[in-house]
Parts: C-alpha cells; sequence; structure tokens
RNA sequence: GGGGAGAUACCAAAGUGGCCAACUGGGGCAGACUGUAAAUCUGCUGGCGCACGCCUUCGUAGGUUCGAAUCCUGCUCUCCCCA
C-alpha cells in the first residue's frame, strides 16, 4: 500500500491524496461503506460498483470469523474471491465488539475471551490470532486489535484501557511482520490511536502510533457517546501528532456534519453503518439536509427522492413512492435508501476533494455543514 | 315467519358493578440509530391543560345503585341458523 499526498487545503487542515493498493487506487478523503459479514447489507456489489461507485468497502473480523469461518473463506481464496468484490477491502479487527458485546466477554492482558453473539459458543481473541485470521480474510488494509472504551470512561479505566491497547499494539505488529499475505496481494496495518476523551492520553497514544511508522493510522473510540466538540477537539490533538504523510482513518464516523469537519481536521478515511442502518431505518441524508422518509408530509411529494442525487434510485423514484415502500414494509424501501444514502457519502467526499482541489473548501464545508444537518 | 347471538375508541378485540379513559393486536403519528447481535428499537394514539388535573366516552333513550362499558326496560341496527 501506498499513500500519495496530493494536496493540502491551506485554510483548513483538509487533505487531497489517494491509496495505491493492488486492488485500486482509493482517493481520498474516502467513505467506506461498512459491509461487516461481507455485505453492505441490502446493497448488492453491482450498486456498489456502478451506481455508488464505492472505492473500497469494509468487512468484519469478528463476524467472518464466526460465520461463515476461516476454512470457507480460505477455501475461497479470501473475502475478495468469495463475495466477488475485486475492490479494496478493510476489515476491523473485532476490537470494536470487545465494547459492543462488553456483556459477553472477558478481557485479560493476553486478549479477549468472546461468547459468540450467534450460538453463545466461547472463542478468544488475541492480537496474533486476530493478525492470523486478517490474513486468512485478506483485507487490503488491515486493523490492530484493540479495545474500544465506551465515552463516559474514568481517567483510570481509559489509562488502564489504553495501557492494554498499546501493548496489544505491539504484538499486533510483531504478529503481523512475521507473517505473509496468502493470495498475492499486499496487505497493510494500521495501529488505532485511543485515549477516550482525555487530550493527555490521546497526545500519548499518538506519539506511540506516529513512532511505529505503520503504513496508516486511525483514530478510534471516538463517537461512542462523547459531544460532538469533544470528537472535534480530540481530532485535532491526534492529528498535530500523525504524520502528515500517511493516511488517517477516523473509525466509525460519522453523520455527514461529522466527517466533513473531520476532513477539516485533516482527516482522510471514514467508516459508519449511518448511511445503511439508518437508511434501512427511513432516515435519508441530502444535500439539503435529513428526511425521515416514513413521515406524513412526503405522502404526496412526488418529487424525486433527492433531484441532486447521483444514483439511480434518487432521480428514478419519487419521495411518496419511498414512503410507500416503508409503510408497506416492502424491502425494496430500504435497499432505495441504502444506495442514496451511500451514495450521498460518496458524493459528499468527492465534492470535498473537489472544494480542496479549487481550495474552497473551507467556504463549501462551512455551508454545507448546516445544510446537511437541517431537519427537512 | 321461527329461533339464536351481538352492538366497546380509526379497525379488530378484551373487559360483564368500583382497581376503566378502558387489556391486547393492527393501523396511524413521531422519535432513536455513529469501527452493524439492528430491514431494529422506543414513545404517543378521546378532548383540554399536556406534571398534577379537569371534561366528555363503551349503539340509543330511560331506570336501578353511593357508584354502570358492566344490572333492568324500551327503541334502533347488525349477524347466524331453521323455514
Amino acid at each position: 500500500m501506498q499513500f500519495r499526498l496530493l494536496a493540502s487545503d491551506t485554510q483548513t487542515n483538509a487533505r487531497l491524496g489517494e491509496i495505491v493498493t493492488d486492488h485500486g487506487t482509493i482517493p481520498t478523503p474516502i467513505f467506506m461503506p461498512v459491509g461487516t459479514v461481507g455485505s453492505v447489507k441490502g446493497v448488492s456489489h453491482r450498486e456498489l460498483e456502478y451506481d455508488i461507485d464505492a472505492k473500497i468497502i469494509l468487512g468484519n473480523t469478528y463476524h467472518l470469523y464466526l460465520r461463515p469461518g476461516l476454512e470457507v473463506i480460505k477455501q475461497a481464496g479470501g473475502l475478495h474471491k468469495f463475495s466477488s468484490w475485486d475492490r479494496p477491502i478493510l476489515t476491523d479487527s473485532g476490537g470494536y465488539q470487545v465494547f459492543s458485546l462488553a456483556e459477553n466477554r472477558k478481557l485479560t492482558s493476553e486478549g479477549a475471551h468472546f461468547r459468540s453473539h450467534i450460538d453463545g459458543s466461547k472463542h478468544f481473541f488475541s492480537p496474533e490470532n486476530v493478525m492470523d485470521i486478517q490474513r486468512t480474510i485478506g483485507a487490503d488494509i488491515i486493523m490492530a486489535f484493540d479495545e474500544c472504551p465506551p465515552g463516559d470512561a474514568s481517567f483510570e479505566y481509559a489509562k488502564k484501557s489504553l495501557d492494554l491497547t498499546e501493548r496489544w499494539l505491539i504484538r499486533c505488529i510483531d504478529r503481523f511482520n512475521s507473517t505473509e499475505p496468502l493470495y498475492g496481494h499486499s496487505q497493510a496495518m494500521f495501529p488505532i490511536v485511543q485515549g477516550c476523551v482525555y487530550p493527555e492520553l490521546r497526545k500519548r497514544a499518538a506519539e506511540t502510533v506516529a513512532a511505529l511508522n505503520c503504513e496508516g493510522n486511525a483514530i478510534g473510540g471516538l463517537s461512542v457517546g462523547e459531544p460532538a466538540e469533544v470528537m472535534y477537539e480530540m481530532i485535532e490533538v491526534v492529528n498535530a501528532i500523525l504524520p502528515a504523510s500517511k493516511p488517517r482513518y477516523l473509525m466509525g464516523v460519522g453523520t455527514p456534519e461529522n466527517i466533513l469537519e473531520a476532513i477539516a481536521r485533516g482527516v482522510d478515511m471514514f467508516d459508519c453503518v449511518m448511511p445503511t442502518r439508518n437508511g434501512r431505518n427511513g432516515m435519508l441524508f441530502t444535500s439539503e439536509g435529513i428526511i425521515n422518509i416514513r413521515n406524513k408530509k412526503w405522502e404526496n411529494d412526488f418529487s424525486p427522492i433527492d433531484p441532486n442525487g447521483t444514483t439511480f434510485a434518487d432521480r428514478r423514484y419519487s419521495k411518496a413512492y419511498l414512503r410507500h415502500l416503508f409503510v408497506s414494509s416492502e424491502m425494496l424501501g430500504p435497499q432505495l435508501a441504502s444506495i442514496h444514502n451511500l451514495g450521498f457519502y460518496l458524493w459528499l467526499v468527492a465534492e470535498a476533494r473537489l472544494q480542496i482541489a479549487n481550495g474552497t473548501f473551507e467556504e463549501w464545508k462551512n455551508k454545507m455543514t448546516k445544510r446537511v444537518a437541517t431537519r427537512l
């Protein structure tokens, strides 16, 4: 993997770049649709490629390890072949599941003991086997195994958690460096900066990560309950330390507004379940604002879902029709909403790139952050 | 013509003297969702104030009772069975 920094905004810390992988080049800033189990829920690969033009998608180590399991993925020749996706893939390490499945796991310095959410069976994740699993899945970019503490964690807990994450990180790197990719394409491993909402911890974590000189770096443990302003402050603290020559990935973020604010602070990569999950639940993100398509006000609105939208769904179908699909519990509704939202997110970052290249990013961003957060 | 059953809020359907402004489901209306245990979850759904409360509801008109959706009488309507 290679990162090229093509331009830096003069008024903000926004950057324009590209990540070159063996499965293709990813322009940055970029949004990466989440396909946890090897599927972006409700959206076909054809739509991801031709309508949404996703440059890279995510998979999840924890979910794929449990099902279909490593044997099937290995036999298939890796996740790219198994899922018939020839563009880049990034896998999350399962660190987030340490957080979101907290009732079903026990942490030790060795790793995390889990119970499967599927059948209750017992499993163990360590920094080493998570690296091995991600070798087997075969994503272009893989993530270090970390602990993601909740947004309201105390300083004591946050510090202890960061200690653990940093010890795990060293082991991740050792294992990653002593193993080889399995399918003939190269893999990069990104470490993750933790530290909750405590600037001194974030600073220390960023310094640790920066010194490791990995191919890219991630910021985790944000948008887990803390106010957005605090998140922005943490991004500033961390990005002042992370090397400018490496891509910066803000994990799990976020709303269109969050993404624009983070781009302005020097973040290059994003992923979030919002466009798909909220889309399935009837929430549309558009360049004019946020729509709850189930609301009665759209009942007779026969205008396109999003006249400025980039996908076939946006101009072909009306709001009234999409509302009807949701109200009728037709599966096409959540599918179209997901396609629209992902199309919008990809449009948003593409437009941000354009504005950075034109030197007009800040003005555009200030206008857009207000608009995209408006409730229509 | 004879016999039987029933009328409860938008719909369906509980409730058969006080714990009933009325279970529950549907429908409707709104909200939540940020490295996906989510095509999921939550709230509201007689009126007014919208906390406490007050007012008007259980086909309809009367009656019994301290008190009625619940008991009695008349009326209206609906459904089922037999001719």
